[in-house]
DNA sequence: GGATGCTATGTCAAAACTGACATAGTTGGG
DNA sequence: CCCAACTATGTCAGTTTTGACATAGCATCC
């Protein structure tokens, strides 16, 4: 039960409907997590029924009702209880890293082609979190740990982090496998 | 399928058995993948069903034979196949990073902590893979990428960069939770 | 002599996740 | 006027992953 945690985190901020949550995760927790909508249902309605959330429904766009889930008062300290638990890693799973470890299997060329392509996709995200964090820091809250807005910010430094130093390795990838591709 | 990417990268480099498979995972590849045992045996089976793989069993310590597991002409077609396709990223998910989302909804001391623990990981981390690079790097064959320590280097620059990335990250969340729980 | 840990392989139920199918109103552009 | 995109919620089958249970010889330490 993780994404329940997930959930809980974005619902403790402001009330928001499925589809809102499913927007938030491809947007600003790209980084963080990740979850298809046809996860995110079903778990919103387990977490009705354990209690955790309520549920306001009104009228939808679609054939169905539009329901707004608000966190109660079991929800805040169920999401307590998991923020003073003890953290433990779990397996990371890195297909471009993969690949490079793999790179004895694999033509030089092909595979420097993947990782220039990678740095392209890193350089634009980093730019977006840019555009992010200018928006996150205008609006002032950054230094204050009650507001949603300070955590925002530090896990957004932490995709700027962490995108930084992978687009240093991307491009060290790319130029150690030329030199090798040239001597093969 | 993408735990039969792994292992057949794995027992391309030389034959394994689904022991030595669990043991590189929970080693050399953490930073890249992991599998428990109860995954890996059954996808080895399969992957020697559709002829990935042929298995020559032999005594073994318990009640059952020790079956060693090599990657047959197919397996290796397969592998560059998969290696020339183009990578689509998944979703990251990182708990780490989800708690400083949430810490709007965290005592700023508690979370501190977390963050003051996982410095001490990393570090501890980041000296084990000093002491592999050394070895890897003695082997002298990190410049012929048609050697497995040419990838197994590569992989383990990444480990190493972005471990440095977030130990710097961890430190700087615990001194901004700090002062935040100064000022509160 | 007993406890612990390592080698070694397997099963099984449950949980988590993916990708496709399904429905329908509104809004904006060409 | 039609097409596409956006809002909004759901199901379902299949795949992947986790965690627990199960077995047994051998080595090492106390």
């Amino acid at each position: 039960m993780r994404l329940r945690h997930v959930l809980l985190v974005l619902i403790a901020e402001r009330p928001h409907t499925g589809y809102d949550v499913t927007q938030r995760m491809q947007k600003t927790m790209s980084m963080i997590w990740s979850a298809h909508h046809s996860q995110i249902y079903p778990e919103l309605a387990a977490m009705e029924a354990d209690g955790l959330l309520t549920c306001e429904a009104g009228a939808g766009p679609g054939p169905r009702e539009k329901k707004t889930y608000t966190v109660t008062e079991a929800g805040r300290h169920e999401l307590r209880i998991w923020l003073g638990s003890p953290y433990q890693p779990r397996a990371p799973k890195d297909e471009l890293v993969l690949r490079a470890f793999a790179a004895a299997s694999a033509d030089p060329a092909e595979l420097a082609a993947v990782y220039e392509e990678e740095t392209r996709q890193i350089e634009g995200r980093l730019a977006r979190y840019a555009t992010i964090r200018a928006e996150v820091e205008e609006s002032g809250h950054t230094d204050d740990p009650t507001r949603p807005e300070f955590g925002h910010l530090l896990s957004l430094l932490h995709g700027i982090a962490v995108a930084e130093a992978r687009l240093v390795w991307c491009r060290d990838t790319v130029r150690r496998l030329r030199a090798a591709d040239l001597v093969r």
